[in-house]
DNA sequence: ACCCAGGAATTGT
DNA sequence: ACAATTCATGGG
């Protein structure tokens, strides 16, 4: 199992072999990597299809709201991220009151491959990148650049490298190693798997490092002069 | 009214 | 294989 105390000088090492990337570390140095619970992960990331980041945490506020459990923290209450088992069983009118829209079907059927053990999260960590993924893309709603976020953020796999127009800039604009390959607002599911298996090649065994202080970095300067 | 938002599944060619 | 369409919702 990845331990970050032992394997953070191993990691930049290896991403900071690139020059961009170089630059970017120094800029953000406390920027990490999480290692979410992976039915959190999946269940944020399936609400997270083509809508903004507002509204993502808005419906996951409400999620936690009505199917969480309360709990006090210093006088405070807060409300227990859902169980796979509570979404699982959750009436579909709530579910579709916390605005998920037609996301409800989805985190309906991510929630019942969890529960019934059709999704094993420590076979899943077991298991190589390639292995992992095509387990998460039998389920409804979880599509290529989902699986890759499910993969990088909670179930370690860090040459996970997912995809998405504002990385697809980044490395068009940085990298001649690319051959590049035009596209518009949508990447297409070719271009998403070209895209991000050059990355993965590139950047190694650590790629998902690397695409996170890009992807950072990207949203950071959007707007600005580099 | 119109456009967009960290997409994915389904249908049409 | 690849392109087009549909799917709810709220913010600007």
């Amino acid at each position: 199992m990845f331990r970050l105390d032992d394997d953070a000088r191993t990691i930049f090492g290896e991403i900071s072999r690139d020059s961009l990337v170089r630059r970017i570390v120094r800029l953000y140095p406390g920027l990490r990597l999480m290692r979410q619970e992976p039915h959190q992960c999946i269940f944020s990331f399936v609400c997270a299809s083509n809508t903004n980041i507002p509204m993502i945490r808005r419906m996951l506020h409400n999620l936690t709201r009505k199917f969480g459990r309360p709990v006090k923290v210093d006088g405070l209450e807060f409300f227990t991220f859902p169980s796979a088992n509570d979404i699982d069983r959750a009436d579909i009118d709530e579910l579709r009151s916390c605005g998920l829209g037609y996301r409800v079907r989805a985190i309906k059927s991510a929630a019942h491959a969890i529960a019934s053990g059709q999704l094993d999260f420590d076979v899943l960590k077991a298991a190589s990148y390639e292995e992992a993924k095509k387990e998460l893309l039998q389920i409804y709603g979880i599509g290529n650049k989902i699986a890759d976020c499910i993969l990088l953020f909670s179930l370690e796999k860090l040459d996970a490298f997912p995809m998405d127009v504002w990385i697809a800039r980044a490395l068009l604009e940085n990298y001649s190693w690319l051959h590049q390959e035009e596209f518009g607002d949508k990447l297409t599911l070719h271009q998403y798997e070209e895209l991000s298996n050059s990355a993965r090649r590139y950047f190694g065994k650590y790629a998902g490092y690397a695409q996170q202080y890009l992807y950072y970095h990207m949203r950071q300067t959007a707007g600005k002069k580099w």
